[in-house]
RNA sequence: GCACAGGUGGCCGAGCGGUUAAUGGCAGCAGACUGUAAAUCUGCCGCUCCUUGCGAGCUACGGAGGUUCGAAUCCUCCCCUGUGCACCA
């Protein structure tokens, strides 16, 4: 990692630009980049490097890391990060990607979920050193007036430009208006911010491109824009999105996360390892190579991936413990010592002193194990539930109270706590 | 406002008066196989209850009524989406 944090000491601009451009999907231009990284060591004045991220849902995610990672070598390199929080324009909904309107969220959930953000986010970004705003500053003061003015910029036809617009209208499915407005808040943002360089997804490219133009007609010099690739959720198939159950959020546990890293294909193990680790592409490629040739097992390469990602947010222990348990659970089918312990009451989960057994339907799904009781039914007469290691026949068993069962359903595991 | 086409389970999409919790695909879950990977095969896949049974009850095809022994399927009204018309009359 560089070290050069003093204003007046930037790294040399190749450098600079070596450490930035990796991972990046597409940079609008990088010889814009270059020069204004040139500027800025001449004058010792740091960019100003904004990302902004929409508080649509309550946690985040490996894939907003990708983004975070990349601002953070922005910090390393002693330019001045601005995590901007779009309060405002989560109350519209980014239509990027999304083939139908999002809905949007209420000021409640807005406020709790840019909370847990801002909480979050600091476990990438150095706290002292990002500045960290709300775009409602400025666009909740906007005005139907100022919306107006700034809508005047551009044309519908502009807008039908986007391809999710412009598809949608193809297949008359219905675009809102208010949606059109989205693009339009986020190139606002940079005016108002003044941003030198603008980071966002693949996805993202419409709205950043907005924003150069807008600012051109608020005479600033149009931002450069830097997008880093789509992050695949752990199925390898879909972009990684809570929505769509195959995110890893940053706020789980190890073994949760261990688990989870462990389970992607090998294909996708590469791009994670490019976008979620420090690990330089020169390395990365030197493992693949090895995969390929059948130096190294795949597996053991994965299972460094899934040690690197979870020290990089829990630690070095906890990563070996999580490596050690999984190991232990999967590999050798044993039980593991550091299971997620809750405690139940023997009564909820229809036990009774009479009959001495409990219903396992009812105790899988107070342990989140099952969705519902029919879906637990489903597992015990899968057999895919395991108490204390032996496979159960019928949903009832007779288990004495009080007492610790290692409840197991498929692959996941729990220790219920019952008195 | 008028005309036409649409609104079905997480998504796509059949059904167009009666074995219909609703064909099929995708996603998901579980089992087998493995490296908890992928691929493949098999089963499951609304909810609740229990006596766990090819059990009982409840809810579901935009919403509300109605016709009928019986409706996702027919009728009426309403809501929502798309398209066209809307100037010469």
């Amino acid at each position: 990692m560089p070290d050069s944090t003093s204003p007046n000491n930037f790294l040399p601009v190749d450098e600079q630009l070596d450490y930035l451009q990796k991972g990046a999907a597409e940079i609008i231009r990088v010889s814009d980049l270059r020069e204004r990284l040139e500027e800025s060591r001449k004058n010792g004045r740091p960019l100003r490097v904004k990302a902004g991220f929409d508080p649509t849902a309550p946690d985040l995610h490996l894939g907003h890391t990708v983004l975070m990672r990349k601002l953070k070598h922005f910090q390393d390199l002693g330019h001045q990060v601005i995590f901007l929080v779009g309060d405002f324009t989560s109350l519209i909904g980014d239509p990027s990607g999304r083939s139908v309107t999002r809905k949007p969220l209420t000021r409640e959930q807005v406020d709790q979920n840019a909370k847990t953000y801002t909480d979050q986010v600091f476990r990438i970004l150095d706290r002292n050193k990002t500045e960290v705003r709300f775009n409602s500053e400025w666009l909740g003061t906007l005005g139907f007036e100022g919306i107006i003015r700034l809508a005047a910029h551009f044309t519908v036809s502009q807008m039908l430009e986007r391809e999710e617009f412009h598809k949608r209208f193809q297949e008359e499915k219905p675009i809102f208006m208010h949606e059109m407005l989205y693009p339009l808040s986020q190139g606002y943002d940079s005016v108002a911010l003044k941003a030198d360089v603008e980071l966002g997804g693949t996805d993202q490219k419409f709205n950043l491109l907005i924003g150069r133009e807008l600012q051109r007609h608020y005479g600033q010099p149009s931002q450069i824009v830097l997008m880093t690739p789509i992050i695949e959720g752990i199925d390898g198939v879909q972009k990684m999105s809570k929505s769509l159950n195959n995110a890893i959020g940053i706020h789980e546990p190890p073994g949760e996360m261990y688990g989870k890293l462990m389970s992607i294909s090998d294909i996708l193990m590469w791009s994670y390892w490019t976008l979620l680790t420090d690990l330089k592409q020169s390395e990365v490629d030197a493992l693949k190579v090895a995969v390929e040739s059948g130096a190294a097992h795949p597996m053991d390469v994965k299972k460094r991936l899934a040690r690197t990602i979870v020290a990089g947010f829990h630690g070095e222990e906890a990563a070996l413990r999580a490596d050690e348990n999984w190991a232990k659970q999967f590999q050798r089918d044993e039980t593991p010592e550091d299971l997620d312990e809750v405690a139940v009451s023997a009564a909820d989960a229809g036990w009774t002193a009479e009959t001495g057994a409990l219903r396992l339907d009812k105790l899988l799904v107070r342990l989140g194990l099952a969705d519902s009781a029919a879906d637990a039914t489903r597992k015990v007469k899968q057999g895919a539930v395991r108490l204390d290691g032996e496979v159960v026949q019928g949903t009832h068993a007779r288990v004495p109270v009080p007492t610790r069962v290692v409840v197991r359903a498929g692959k996941r595991a729990k220790a219920a706590l019952l008195s």
